[in-house]
DNA sequence: GAGTTTGAAACT
DNA sequence: CAGTTTCAAACTC
């Protein structure tokens, strides 16, 4: 039987991936294709070595909190280019952002064990609730998880609840806890006992929890590995429809949420199966249940009901994370370009629809509705968080989801941000009241419906006091919430790498639009293709999910004027080898604007200038006058900038230097880029880049030679102590910038040039000739792998 | 916090 | 395409 599961599970994952691909197909499939090999292959094992658990252990992971530094929010609007990947950017974010709900696991849930589960579901339901009555812990079910992680997760949930029922369930058959039927049984005890008495369950759990003492290694390493390698689901979903950070936040929420430990790690194998996460909304155990029982077609009938019926994030978090989860998923799972729309209506609310469009991926599937409630981070949720911290939601800005608390300050940039969550977290672990403290942030997050749902599990109360009251009712939480919070931790942890290694890090945005009612390039929500949240104080603001239509059209508009217009701003150098700067001693980023700034008056020295706002230095495409970026001047003198910046009075002539020597800089230059840049611009660290590596479709190149030259940020400025300001936008690197972007041309200047709609930007003003140096663009071609973020709202793509 | 400066975005 | 206006962020006080 459990071999049996097994298969079909990994087979269902596959197919889901399969199905996901679609728009992006190669990469994604590769990419999923890699991940479901993963689990199986050695370099699992590997990863586990490499596991976040370390860095958690570690605990300090030193993210710093950067106040000023937002992450970049993954656009919400999908650039057609990017789309695929996009989507799974929205994904994740939506799994943050919602990490309220709880759906993630359900979707995993429902193909993994609709089979066999179903029927042990039903049993271990009964059982559980039974079980739960006497005691049994529920929350174990959660890591019975197919994966191995699971697995041992499992022991070590034992050792520290031994009681759980989930394993009593499974328990028949310790491998069968194994087993994804386990898995999917335990899943379904966890939800229905959510919905029904998460009181009871919670007790249970926490005589579990209690009763045994958690290897905290353990379970570290184990989730990590789940998290990170083994499951299958978890990375799929992850990697492909989920934001890492999203589900991770998304999945913390929803853990949080549920409180049901189990349900996140369920969630996520389930989920992982389906290659989606899909929260179970904790009011939804039952669809869950259902969804499990009913095999593996698990795809609810009603996405929307998950969606709606949850409820729980509707209004702002919702729309974050429904928003975003449903998009990214839709995204993933549809290969429409209108389901990039769709992601954006999910975060409305409306888009429960969408998101049932989005669930074709479950297509047979329950899975889908899971997709809506449960996860998304948001994308704003991120980019709020870092400065709040509130992990998880975006909306929830009001709620202060944050795990850590209102006064913890963590930057989730998209690098940092994981860790810096995981550090909240770890340390939220430390103490359990700091767990229920996040529980609390979390479901604040969570609309009120949402805790309705889960209400079981809220008593209702204020949000805070639900929590605590959660863990009231789950008062062994305490080890139980330990291995919880170690798995959320590992969730995200392993999220994070994901996302870093994705590049997508964004920081939150906001806005503070008083007439452009966040319709126009103007809004930095909108510009970077995200919804508005509550820590925007615009007026008259249409950025928002219950606007979508507009909002849509309003961006199709804008993009048809210039294509570009979402895409990041920034592009970070490729990391071609080739490209790989002569200068690279010097400047690790060769990160550039893309189209170049035009400052008159500030010497490219303050954030008026895009150029240094983003931490890059200005390049051949810039025009501006009197160029001292630190970053890198436009003559490429960067190096000399940073020496300078005393020197400031120098820069001028120098920038007059020459354009040409810019060319023969910025030739050397090209190349520089390379993923080391990312430490490149100090910057960076608190911000977001995002890089994700979407296929681009499209574009041309931006001349990416233009390169400027490097730009060094490091401390270059003279006064050590200051450090650019993080980033501003968006940044891609070539490779991922799409195809449409570099279609172009075959200049690199060009290429921007032809992105930029400002023409007098898109005047080469330097080295107009398309010229530029013939190396860059041999050299560089940038191919760009994928597309930065923006999302298009055209279907094409 | 209000007012000014700045440069991008939008408009003509 | 150039010039102007509008806009909101960045900055200053």
């Amino acid at each position: 039987m459990e071999d049996r599961i097994d298969i079909s599970v990994k087979e269902s994952n596959r197919e889901v991936l399969e199905v996901m691909d679609t728009p992006e197909r190669s990469k994604n499939n590769q990419i999923s294709a890699s991940l479901a090999k993963f689990e199986d292959s050695p370099v699992f094992t590997f990863l586990n070595s490499l596991s976040p658990i370390k860095p958690v252990k570690s605990t300090h992971i030193t993210q710093t909190i950067n106040p000023l530094s937002f992450a970049s929010i993954p656009s919400v609007f999908t650039s057609p280019h990017v789309s695929s990947l996009r989507e799974s950017r929205f994904l994740r974010r939506h799994q943050l952002s919602d990490p309220s709900k709880p759906e993630f696991s359900s979707d995993d849930g429902t193909k993994l064990d609709a089979n066999k589960a179903n029927a042990d579901a039903t049993e271990q339901l009964d059982e559980q609730k039974e079980s739960v009555e006497d005691g049994g812990m529920a929350a174990e079910p959660s890591y019975d998880d197919c994966s191995k992680f699971v697995v041992d997760f499992a022991k070590d949930y034992e050792c520290a609840s031994p009681n759980s029922n989930l394993r009593t369930g499974c328990g028949r058959e310790d491998k069968d806890m194994a087993d994804y039927g386990c898995t999917s049984s335990a899943l379904v005890p966890l939800m229905h006992e959510h919905p029904q008495g998460g009181e009871m369950n919670i007790d249970r759990v926490n005589q579990n929890t209690e009763a045994a003492p958690c290897d905290w290694e353990h379970m570290l390493s184990d989730s990590s590995e789940l998290l990170v390698f083994e499951s299958p689901d978890v990375r799929v979903s992850y990697s492909k429809s989920v934001d890492p950070e999203a589900s991770f936040y998304t999945g913390i929420k929803s853990d949080m949420q549920n409180l049901h430990l189990v349900s996140a790690v369920d969630s996520h194998v389930v989920a992982g199966n389906e290659a989606e996460v899909m929260s179970t909304q904790p009011g939804e155990g039952d669809e869950v249940n259902n969804a499990v029982t009913a095999g593996p077609s698990l795809n609810n009938s009603d996405e929307q009901v998950d969606c709606e019926q949850l409820g729980f994030y509707r209004g702002m978090r919702r729309r974050c994370l429904v928003f975003e989860m449903g998009g990214a998923r839709r995204k993933h799972l549809e290969e429409d370009p209108v389901s990039d729309s769709s992601a954006w209506l999910c975060s409305d609310g409306n888009t429960a629809s969408n998101d049932q469009k989005l669930v074709p991926l479950n297509r047979g599937n329950e899975s889908s509705r899971r997709l809506m409630p449960g996860i998304g981070l948001h994308l704003n949720a991120l980019a709020a968080t870092p400065k709040d911290y509130k992990i998880v939601n975006l909306d929830s800005s009001s709620s202060a989801r944050l795990l850590i608390g209102p006064s913890s300050v963590v930057n989730l940039h998209p690098s940092n941000a994981s860790q810096g969550l995981l550090d909240n977290i770890l340390v939220v672990a430390s103490s359990d009241r700091d767990v229920d403290g996040m529980e609390i942030a979390v479901e604040d997050g969570c609309p009120p419906s949402a805790n309705a749902t889960n209400g079981e599990i809220n008593q209702s109360s204020p949000k805070k006091k639900r929590y605590s009251s959660l863990f009231d009712f789950f008062p062994a939480a305490a080890s139980f919430k330990i291995n919880v919070f170690v798995y959320l931790i590992l969730t995200c942890y392993s999220i994070r790498r994901k996302t870093e290694q994705s590049g997508e890090g964004e920081s939150c945005k906001r806005c503070n639009c008083k007439r452009s009612k966040c319709l126009k390039l103007y809004c930095e929500c909108f510009a970077a293709g995200v919804y508005c949240v509550e820590p925007c104080a615009c007026i008259d603001c249409f950025n928002k999910p219950i606007h979508e239509d507009t909002v849509l059209a309003t961006r199709k508009q804008i993009e048809s004027r210039n294509p570009l217009a979402f895409a990041p701003k920034v592009i970070r150098g490729s990391d071609s080898p080739s490209e790989i700067r002569d200068d690279s001693s010097k400047t690790p980023a060769s990160a550039r604007h893309k189209r170049g700034c035009n400052c008159k008056k500030s010497g490219c020295l303050k954030k008026y200038c895009e150029c240094y706002q983003g931490g890059v230095g200005c390049s051949i495409n810039c025009r501006c006058e009197g160029c001292k970026n630190a970053f890198g001047r436009k003559d490429g003198m960067e190096a000399e900038a940073e020496e300078e910046e005393e020197e400031e009075t120098d820069a001028s002539e120098k920038s007059v230097s020459d354009k040409s020597l810019q060319k023969i800089a910025m030739e050397n230059n090209v190349e520089q880029n390379t993923e080391s840049v990312p430490p490149a611009t100090p910057l960076r660290g608190g911000r977001p880049s995002a890089h994700l590596p979407f296929s681009s479709n499209k574009k041309p190149p931006r001349s990416s030679s233009s390169s400027s030259s490097s730009f060094i940020p490091r401390q270059r400025f003279g006064k050590s102590s200051f450090l650019p300001p993080p980033p501003k936008f968006e940044t891609i690197r070539e490779n991922e910038i799409p195809d449409f972007l570099q279609g172009g041309g075959g200049s690199p200047d060009g290429g921007v040039q032809t992105a930029s709609p400002n023409r007098k930007r898109v005047s080469p003003p330097h080295n107009a000739g398309g010229v530029m140096s013939p190396g860059l663009r041999s050299s560089r071609k940038l191919i760009l792998e994928s597309i930065p973020s923006f999302p298009s709202l055209t279907p094409n793509q």
